[in-house]
DNA sequence: CTGGATCCCGTTTGATACTG
DNA sequence: CAGTATCAAACGGGATCCAG
């Protein structure tokens, strides 16, 4: 069995990896499959997706969808459990976007996110 | 200039490194020297804590004190701005508490660590 | 004696090509 | 399209050494 030596620990071993958190957030915005899951996130590799992926689905906070077919498709998305995560990544996000605005006053830096985003979903 | 491809990935920067939700859990309860973090956290080592300190600091969430003594003192704390985290972190903690009781309801995990704070403190 | 730095080595991550 | 295999690069762990 697994010793903490603080509680903290215990979320760290869930979230704690390098991409998690990045992905949980994109899945609050709902489901997602593979390909797209990589667009978002432009500096991750396939392999680090899918082991990350995989983690998350082994502690239980993201659920994967396997479609039967050609050419395949999955489909991932927060279980229950992984919505109990919601309060503190919406917090992530809001720490985040201040951070960049005291440091960065001008945003250029998240404003090409955007247009990524919009281009995406164009 | 660094670009973030989504907010929360400032964030991440800043919090992100393998130890340093831990430190500053730690730090969150006060003021301590290096010998004393290094004590609660058993698993870390002399040089990841030094790095980790350092990266925190120069990010402007801890704050670190040297006394010009023999022997050598120095204390770390959290900024203003590292207060600003206090939120994040105790739903952290909160939800690993849940998470540890969770998979494990007998709670055994986490009782030691008690009885090693105890001791430490004693 | 405390805090920190350096060196060596194993593990993890990244880049790329390949499979079904 | 999703996932795997392979090899190179970067990071973390541990022992040792250093300054004060």
């Amino acid at each position: 069995m697994k010793k903490y030596n603080i509680p903290v620990e215990a979320a760290l071993e869930v979230i704690g990896g390098k991409w998690k958190v990045v992905i949980l957030c994109h899945l609050i915005e709902g489901t997602k499959r593979t390909g797209y899951l990589k667009k978002l996130m432009p500096g991750i590799t396939q392999k680090m997706l899918t082991q990350q992926l995989r983690e998350l689905e082994e502690d239980g906070v993201i659920n994967r969808k396997v479609y039967n077919q050609i050419p395949p498709k999955v489909e991932y998305s927060l279980t229950e459990y992984g919505w109990s995560l919601k309060g503190i990544l919406d917090s992530l996000c809001s720490w985040g976007e201040h951070h960049i605005e005291r440091n960065y006053p001008s945003k250029e830096e998240v404003l090409l996110n955007k247009d990524e985003r919009d281009t995406i979903k164009a």
